[in-house]
DNA sequence: CTCTCTGACTAACACTCGTTAGTTTTTAGT
DNA sequence: ACTAAAAACTAACGAGTGTTAGTCAGAGAG
């Protein structure tokens, strides 16, 4: 009973390696090491070292794809909605942290059509984040300020929390979720007499 | 008389290459083609590569060192301070946005001293921000969440915004001011009935 | 026990890398 | 115009790159 096969075991390590000094910096003899093998021998697992990159990378760009289409058809309101994807957000950096981090830093180094087909599916995402944007200006329940900002203030931080959660403690889950909500919905300022 | 000195050429050309590809796929025969000359005798000018990422690296973290030693000493309330870290990312980003992405990217390529220098740097670039906040909360005009959560929402949101700020029709910086305070210091949702 | 795959190995190819040495050309000051 | 410095050049080095070809050991199946 396998628990992992090799190609995974080698998908993990890689990940682990890239995450640490970047694709370009990790040679098929770094991870051949790591492995405990020879490079030649990874590749009867493997075809090429792109290969680890767009498998990793198409996965976990798959898994927001998808969590983005259950989430943008349902019938909630738009709020509701940020609220959703904050969760899928948080839920997806605390598991694949290795490949989030991939995702930001090594996409550039996608070639031919599985770099065509990233970008599509990045700007697919950041569109229907967009969109649910407008139709809570729409509704009333979004401050109508430039969209950008507040489409690429919340994206930004969404997309590099990988960076600092492990870090600082590994602050309970559900505490992260409603603080986040709290401070990328209402801010951080308590108004001044809010209370007259 | 000089416009630019030979050196200073070769960093901003090296910066445009290093924020496209990324540091380590920027080989010095293309530095070089993109200069119109030989990989060899840049180094008239350069003594090695690393000299390259470590001088824009090094030069960009000292900006943002001196803008906070500044602010942070000043005689305002937490937020006013808040106000000014947000004009001095959005300064720094729109001037030198190449130099923003090579910090953003590539300070994991810095060897020795100039790595240590650099964390130390941003470490306590960092720790002033972080004390801003807890004077903040303090003074009872911060929300009182998680300090790492409103931390790290802020700086991963100004850090980034190199990345759109460009390519997003390069609206007015005054605008983009405002809209920033107001995103990341009141939150971007509507309360209902705020009014009664 | 034998056969067949799987997955490891060694060796090597064809390049590319950062960098140095030595030389020649170009530029600027008197 | 002459000279000295600055900045370009050619050629090459040793090390490292991704990858392929060919081989061999061992495990599981019949």
């Amino acid at each position: 009973m396998k628990v992992l096969d090799r190609k995974s075991e080698i998908l993990q390590v890689a990940t682990n390696l890239i995450t640490e000094k970047g694709y370009n910096a990790v040679s098929m003899r770094d991870l051949a090491k790591a492995m405990d093998m020879k490079a030649a021998s990874l590749y009867n697992h493997i075809t090429n070292k792109q290969e680890i990159l767009s498998t990793i990378i198409l996965e976990i760009s798959e898994a927001f794809t998808n969590g983005m289409s259950v989430i943008s058809s349902e019938k909630i309101s738009a709020i509701e909605k940020l609220k959703q994807l904050i969760g899928l957000h948080i839920d997806i950096s605390i598991n694949y942290s290795g490949a989030m981090a991939m995702m930001h830093n090594d996409w550039k180094h996608l070639e031919g059509e599985e770099l065509r087909n990233f970008m599509s599916l990045r700007n697919d995402y950041e569109n229907k984040f967009r969109n649910i944007i407008k139709d809570g200006i729409a509704e009333g329940s979004i401050q109508n300020k430039n969209i950008e900002v507040i489409l690429f203030s919340m994206l930004s931080t969404l997309q590099t929390m990988y960076l600092w959660y492990e870090k600082r403690g590994k602050m309970d889950v559900n505490v992260l979720k409603t603080d986040m909500v709290s401070v990328l919905l209402d801010g951080i300022r308590i108004k001044e007499n809010s209370f007259l």
